[in-house]
DNA sequence: ACTGAACTTAAAA
DNA sequence: TTTTAAGTTCAGT
C-alpha cells in the first residue's frame, strides 16, 4: 500500500531562473517557480545550493521536450500550452482538481475571480477553498493560478505577488 | 478528533 | 470600516 510511483526531479534553467519539475511516467506532476529570479552575475549550475538535481533535457522523452518547449515559448510571451493530458494530477483532492480545470480554461491574457472559479468547480460557495486550490496548484504557469484575482484587488500568490504580476505581464496584463 | 490557516467574499454590524 | 460566517484541505496538536 502507499506505493510510490517513480518520480524524477529536475531543474530547468531559464532566463527567469531555475524552475523545478517533477515528472512521472503518467505525466508532469509539479512545476514550480524559481525561488529567486536570475540577475546579472548569477551563474546557473553553481551557487544556489543542492547540486544533485539534474537539468531536464530533451532526451528525457516526448513529455520532457514538450515541457521545455512550452516553458521557453511562454517565457517568450507566446500562448503555448501543454495539453491537460500531460499532467498527472492523480492523488489530488477532487475539489482542487476541478478548480484547477477551471483555471486551465481561463484564456491567455484573461483573469477570473476566486468566486468564479469556485462556481466553475461546482461549489459556488467554496470561495475560500478556491483560494486554497490556487495556493496548492502543483503546476504553475500551465495551470494558470496567476489569472485568478480577488473581487476587490489582486488577491494573493504563494510565491509572492511579484511573480503574479510578472506572469500576468507576460500575457500583456497589468495588475 | 479538533483547531486554525490558506492566494476570499458578501453581507451585517 | 471592521467583523463574521461560509467550502475544502491539510498540518498541527
Amino acid at each position: 500500500m502507499h506505493e510510490r510511483l517513480p518520480e524524477r526531479r529536475y531543474v530547468i534553467t531559464t532566463p527567469l531562473g531555475r524552475w523545478r519539475a517533477v515528472v512521472a511516467d503518467a505525466g508532469l506532476r509539479e512545476l514550480s517557480l524559481p525561488r529567486r529570479v536570475v540577475r546579472d552575475g548569477w551563474h546557473p549550475g553553481r551557487g544556489g545550493g543542492k547540486g544533485s538535481v539534474p537539468e531536464l533535457r530533451d532526451q528525457e522523452g516526448a513529455l520532457g521536450r514538450r515541457v521545455l518547449k512550452a516553458l521557453a515559448e511562454r517565457l517568450d510571451g507566446k500562448r503555448t500550452n501543454l495539453p491537460w493530458s500531460d499532467f498527472d494530477l492523480s492523488g489530488r483532492p477532487p475539489f482542487f482538481t476541478r478548480a484547477w480545470k477551471a483555471l486551465y480554461a481561463i484564456p491567455f491574457g484573461e483573469v477570473r475571480t476566486y468566486s468564479q472559479i469556485a462556481k466553475s468547480a461546482g461549489s459556488p460557495q467554496a470561495v475560500r477553498a478556491a483560494g486554497g486550490a490556487c495556493g496548492a496548484n502543483p503546476i504553475v504557469l500551465f495551470i494558470p493560478c496567476h489569472r485568478v484575482i480577488a473581487s476587490n484587488g489582486p488577491g494573493g500568490f504563494g510565491a509572492g505577488l511579484d511573480w503574479k504580476r510578472r506572469l500576468l505581464a507576460l500575457e500583456g496584463r497589468d495588475l
